[in-house]
DNA sequence: CCATGATACCTCGAACTGCAAGGTATAGAA
DNA sequence: TTCTATACCTTGCAGTTCGAGGTATCATGG
């Protein structure tokens, strides 16, 4: 919250908003996500954990995200949970999201200009 | 040109996609491009003359576009036209799109993992 | 006649994101 | 024991976009 309103451009934040969508639904670690976009998208969003860690990290320092670790096989695992924060930061990527693909939709395949509905 | 089939960005081009189309449809000039992205979308989008010219001249480098000039009440203005490299570029780009925002919109409306469609 | 604002072009440096590549370490299989 | 998969992490690079600035013309108003 406090933290950063620095960035006005407006195609960024998608991993984060991918992310914090993921976690909502379930706990989840930090490799196992990586694994998830990519598969659930079709490999259409590929992203890496040179990507995903700094973004679970710097939602945590947020208050965004809570982890603990837990071991699992042997293999220890940091599990991250959303917070209300972290919901709340979802709603608003998620808006500006919807705001932004409907609005290149309607550029992509709208007519000329000011299209009048009659 | 030619090349590509690296991993870019996958959240990049959108300035470059939506000229090509509003170029596509009619004629215009750089001023006027940023005004019409901006008045299109009600702000959603809004990209400036430092985004909007260096785009055109690439563009234009690289065949996608053509421009003239031409003079409108003792103004300078330069036309851009998109040229059919233009147009399969934009072909290109949009089918891009419409998959990653496809993609996305099934994550953010999606159910836990990947349900079969019986 | 000059100041101001809109039009119209342009470029540069800064900022930001996301990426590839690398590094550590454990577990299980070959 | 070596290789692969798991699981964490950081760093430097590259590519985009942004903001701020610069030039010049035209119309309007004081």
């Amino acid at each position: 919250m406090a933290g950063r309103e620095t960035n006005p451009n407006f195609m960024n934040g998608v991993p984060e908003l991918l992310i914090l969508r993921l976690l909502q639904q379930e706990e989840m670690y930090g490799y196992e996500i990586v694994q998830a976009i990519r598969s659930r998208t079709d490999a259409v969003v590929a992203v890496g954990e040179g990507v995903v860690y700094p973004v679970l990290h710097a939602l945590e320092h947020d208050g965004a995200l809570t982890s603990r670790r837990k071991t699992v096989n042997g293999r220890s695992r940091i599990y991250y949970s959303v917070t209300p924060a972290g919901s709340r930061r979802l709603s608003e990527l998620s808006e500006t999201w919807a705001n932004l693909a409907s609005a290149i939709h309607k550029m992509l395949t709208g007519g000329q200009h000011g299209e009048a509905i009659s």
